[in-house]
DNA sequence: GTAGCTGCAAACTCTTTGCAACTCT
DNA sequence: AGAGTTGCAAAGAGTTTGCAGCTAC
């Protein structure tokens, strides 16, 4: 049984053989995939598993903190295991999403917040970049 | 003329009445006024303007850059003039939105970037947080 | 005069939900 | 057995768009 797996039994979720692999499809994900991606993916594996299920999945997770839902201002939303605490860096030619951690910011973050009468409980920082010396012009 | 309307004008865009009138409801705005919001503030001065102009205009602003387009994870934008670069803290249990300016993080999210080999085009950065000794559990 | 703009309503995209059937515990 | 879960299709929310008429330049 999956580490997921797991913590969604001691959640009293259901084990369902849908669940399990839309777990199995997390778990294995190395990117941030959108609901039609994991929708996609595991199809692939049980062509029958519906995306109603996917999205009432997905919100499951979220709520349980075992995923963390992304809105990349693409108007729709992606997802991923959360593992560890990161931040993402979108590659505005390729799409592509780079992870990135830094111990100053995460300092900075929560002296702002305090400085401002707050406890922070939740925040969102991404970074919309090209990559130095790509040349394409327009 | 207000500066709003100047730089529509230099874009080329044609002022017509519907078009002044967001713009001063942009211009008066306080606070980070949804599409709705806009519209119906836009409807008390010409009731007869409708909502796909509000959201054409809305558009058209934020390509020209004039407007911010914000997302703040409630299924929906609000808009901003850009007067001036900040950030925003939105109280959890208020829905406020409090705009903060940091140097030390413009600074920080520089040479982030630049460390992972990118030119940062842009970025987004949101708090969410409680009020101190705001004792509401639960 | 005409390119651009508008209101209307229909269409679109992403997401949620009511329901009857099914399944994990 | 029964509460929770599923697939389906329909509905919902927010946003966009085709079109015929209108308006700023």
């Amino acid at each position: 049984m999956s580490e997921l797996e797991q913590r969604c039994a001691e959640a009293g979720l259901k084990m369902t053989g849908q669940r399990k692999i839309i777990l199995q499809v997390l778990g294995d994900a190395q990117d941030h995939p959108s609901v039609e991606d994991v929708y996609d993916r595991a199809k692939a594996i049980d062509s029958s598993i519906s995306i109603a299920t996917v999205y009432r999945t997905l919100n499951l997770l979220d709520e349980l903190d075992l995923v963390m839902k992304h809105e990349f201002q693409e108007g729709y939303s992606r997802y991923e295991v959360n593992w560890d605490h990161h931040h993402h860096l979108v590659d505005l030619e390729t799409g592509e999403v780079i992870e990135f951690q830094n111990d100053e910011l995460e300092a900075l973050k929560e002296k702002i917040a305090l400085d401002l009468g707050y406890d922070l409980i939740d925040h969102r920082l991404e970074l919309y970049g090209k990559k130095i010396g790509s040349k394409k012009k327009k």
